[in-house]
DNA sequence: CTGAAAGCGCTAACAT
DNA sequence: ATGTTAGCGCTTTCAG
């Protein structure tokens, strides 16, 4: 069943030249006739003749593939990027491995190294959770294999990192709530060990602080980020005396929840409590009232980390240079916010 | 600064033995003695070596990497189809390299294209839109490459399918709006050429039939399942006389907004209209009122698929012998379509 | 149990 | 403008 591939041999011997005619010519190189390229084309096509990557990629030592490493497949955001990546990696003529890792550092770990094995030419990443350091990333800068960061990183010098302000609209959408009236702001969050969360704490706090308003820990709520996480957050909030009249609250899709179970629990949004959220899902415009948040460019992030790395791979600029490319990011007011 | 990479030959200088019995026991063949491969991985470890894989494509002429085409990437349910066929994969060992048609047709047979030429041992595919025909999908069966389709399929009768019973689940849906007491029920979907459009429409009509309920050309609206589409649902169902008093629409994404589009117009949801959806989205579970819908299990469906392939891929099953694998379904019902 | 050697298909010197 | 040839790293007969 199993049919014989047609090799530039083939090709070369029908026509009675040589094979290393037949690969010039199949690249378009220009030192080759027109003539003998028009009929070793005519005769690829209708012999079938696909070329064989691997010992392409075996002569070359490289293999056209490179690595998308993630927390998690199922977020918005997340795909967003993907989308953005998987456009510009196409163009490119790159391949795509995507490894994600359940927001597990040993998973994280695992895939790492397993995409070394694959021999990506690059890799663009972003950590999990847990993850605490980054010597599984050690391999790829040893061997000159680029590394692009985006979202939740680290700063290495090795690996640039393409971002938002995270402090900034931490500090925007606390912000807001203040001048909506807000006073007892409370802060849904994860994990500050990472880099976009610490940084939204950091703004929260300084924007509390320039409004001269006390931090009260007993609002800074720390979860997983997960459904249950968002209504326990919730119930937590709703049991609290005096309530909080204000939330930011670190993803979209927790805040949705949140604004849910609340509403359940019958509170009203945003006049007994405003909520603002993070990332501009579309589910916050889908949720009543339509959340307030802050517009994470995902595609674009998506797209300038890709182009960042192939950039490099194909010796324009030097991935090593750049530290880190900050994007533009956005307070997005709706209702759930507005108290005025 | 490109630091070399370790061979088995130069395990097999360093150990004076041969390549030949380096590389049988990196494979752990049996026939190499305790002894040469104790020293042999750990000298493997000490040097840093990891396999070529071009090398060993090369020589066994398979890539080890499954293609998996959708339409699009930015959906739920494709989501969870790819967490359950990536985790399969992996598993098994399989790259995946993924490709999407953004549901043009003509792009759909370019990534069909790319792949072949790519090589992939094997693919999991969903149809776009507007694919009139499976010819792009010929050179893989011509080849052996071994093809299963999922959701939006074609039977062909080399590539097996792996779907829900869509007529049963736009039966169930239907029937449960009219003992909902509904009666002019409006459905809203997509091209009729997919079967997963024709097969829940056919199951609207018959549930119609079978109460007695005479169909209505005006209620059906049939289009490409966009945001702006599903506001222009809402917008024209709204403006009915009489207006409908439910509605099947064939995705959680466009039921959502149609339903909020429906709300901003006055309309109450499920009294004066019921809906139901379709997907079961954690969406449905966030809109006011939760939504009704039909549960389609992503992940299992991506499951069985990558499965199958697999199973064939080793010489189990042979995929041209199954015709399809039907995964259940059920209709979950929510607030949006209860009016009793 | 181990070794020698051919060859997978392609590319890139180095000729001519 | 084209041909010759070596070799990328691995697997797999075939021999011992």
């Amino acid at each position: 069943m199993k049919v014989k591939e047609v090799t530039i041999y083939d090709i070369a011997d029908r026509l009675n030249i040589s094979s290393a005619t037949v690969s010039r010519a199949l690249k378009d190189d220009p030192v080759v006739s027109k003539k003998t390229k028009k009929k070793i084309f005519e005769l690829a096509e209708k012999m079938g003749y696909r070329p064989n990557r691997f010992a392409r990629d075996l002569r070359k030592g490289k293999t056209n593939t490179i690595g998308f490493m993630v927390p998690k497949l199922n977020s918005n955001f997340i795909n967003s990027v993907l989308s953005g990546v998987e456009s510009v990696t196409t163009e490119a003529g790159y391949d795509l491995i995507i490894a994600h890792s359940s927001e597990s550092y040993a998973k994280e770990v695992a895939n790492a190294s397993s995409l070394f094995y694959k021999r990506v030419d690059g890799l663009i990443a972003s950590l999990s959770f847990d993850t605490k350091d980054t010597a599984h990333f050690r391999p790829f800068i040893d061997k000159g294999v680029p590394v692009v960061f985006f979202d939740r990183v680290i700063v290495t010098g090795d690996s640039p990192t393409v971002i938002i302000d995270n402090y900034k609209s931490g500090y925007d959408a606390t912000q807001h709530l203040v001048e909506q009236g807000c006073r007892r702001i409370a802060h849904v969050t994860s994990s500050l060990t990472r880099n976009v969360y610490s940084e939204r704490y950091r703004g929260y706090r300084n924007a509390l602080k320039d409004n001269k308003i006390g931090f009260n820990e007993r609002l800074l709520i720390i979860n997983d980020l997960s459904e249950e996480a968002a209504i326990g957050a919730a119930q937590q909030v709703a049991k609290m005396k005096p309530m909080p009249d204000g939330a930011f609250i670190t993803n979209d899709f927790v805040a949705a929840i949140f604004m849910k179970t609340l509403k359940e629990l019958g509170v009203a949004i945003p006049k007994d409590l405003a909520v603002v959220g993070f990332n501009n899902d579309i589910i916050g415009r889908l949720v009543d009232p339509e959340l307030t948040t802050i517009n994470y460019p995902g595609r674009e992030i998506g797209e300038v980390a890709a182009k960042t790395l192939i950039d490099h791979l194909s010796g324009g600029s030097n991935v090593k240079k750049i530290q880190s490319i900050v994007l533009n990011s956005s307070l997005v007011i709706r209702k759930s916010s507005v108290k005025k």
